[in-house]
DNA sequence: GCTTTAATTCATCAGGTGGTGAATTCCCCG
DNA sequence: CGGGGAATTCACCACCTGATGAATTAAAGC
């Protein structure tokens, strides 16, 4: 049935099997997921893979890569006045993540929270590239602001996973505007709020 | 040099193997840990943890088990007052992870958010037992009492992921009291606070 | 139209995977 | 002290893993 030699018409392949690797990656995370699998779901002998591709991890590291520059998605929010800041943030991420690229994303953290080793790379990357983009302009001492950043970051961590990771109800099939209404003021006070309160409410 | 038969002294490997299966389930998830591996690493044969276990499956199952009974962890905080339930909420759970089950949770997360099947399983532990007992006692109607239990988890996995697996500086350093006075307000606000109030601060 | 280049499959490799059955050695109970 | 049962290792099995090199076919460039 699958003849030698190439194929007739427009060459896919390449595009089905980064396609293929994405949805099984952000299934079955990077060593659950076989090169054979992914060849199969493309429709593909598995030795097209190293053609294409260096071999399991370049696939990977190409397949999930963030399809979207942190620094363009979030040039907005950077822009935005510290004090209002966090609607937008929250706004931002979720319309991140209800985009075409969300296999690409729960892939990332799959396969990136497999491992120790392969946490490093998400801890660098989270750290210095995006938190600082959303801390850039925010007031106070370096060392409070960096604690604002992961404070920040673990909510909307909590969020991402919660949400579109472990998918619990309600709050999976929340609307997005309500989430950013109940959301947004927590991580408002992690941003400029003030950290030392006693006796809220 | 590994004479056959029995060893001399205390039987201690099937101790041994489920330690040696807690660290490497915590530093490469449960796929990217083998048996063998893990026989290696407790300086047995890899045919010593079929003896004792009837697979992989049921070896992730033992090692990682959650070491405490969340109903037990969470007696104290479903006996406070809601209106003050978060300041012991969060300080359970640090205190919790950091004990020595510290490497359980850790390999725990790991192997069960590595695939989408495994992701059901603690979806379904964290919505109906922790969430509920965590929730017990919260006023409000059922809807609105799930999502505000939702919103909960999302700040403590997000202050867990970001703090003991990610481990982002410098919020993995802080101390535990203080991680409690920044993280409880929240906390709190997403148990019993309005969370439809508007233009705060 | 011919040649170069890329796409595709096949056959195969060395090594790792989880798992099984039997043989050997020791501990413990009577 | 004798014997039953548990602990331990060995020798395998069938299968899957990522990877390679050569052979075949089609598209692209001239």
């Amino acid at each position: 049935m699958a003849r030698r030699g190439r194929r007739r018409g427009a060459a896919v392949s390449r595009e089905n099997i980064l396609d293929a690797a994405r949805r099984l990656f952000a299934e079955h995370g990077f060593e659950g997921t076989s090169l054979r699998q992914v060849a199969r779901a493309a429709g593909v002998d598995p030795a097209m893979i190293h053609h294409f591709f260096k071999g399991k991890d370049e696939l990977f590291a190409l397949s999930v890569e963030l399809p979207a520059d942190p620094e363009e998605v979030l040039r907005g929010v950077a822009d935005t006045d510290p004090g209002q800041r966090a609607e937008l943030l929250v706004r931002t991420v979720l319309h991140l993540w209800e985009s075409p690229a969300q296999a690409s994303l729960v892939a990332f953290l799959r396969g990136t929270l497999g491992s120790r080793a392969k946490t490093a790379l998400l801890r660098e990357m989270v750290g210095r590239t995006i938190i600082s983009r959303i801390m850039a302009g925010v007031p106070g001492q370096p060392a409070e602001v960096a604690l604002r950043g992961d404070l920040v970051a673990s909510q909307m961590v909590g969020l991402m996973m919660v949400r579109y990771v472990v998918r619990l109800e309600p709050l999976a099939s929340a609307g997005q505007d309500e989430v950013v209404r109940l959301a947004a003021p927590n991580v408002q006070r992690y941003l400029t709020g003030d950290l030392f309160e006693q006796g809220r409410r």
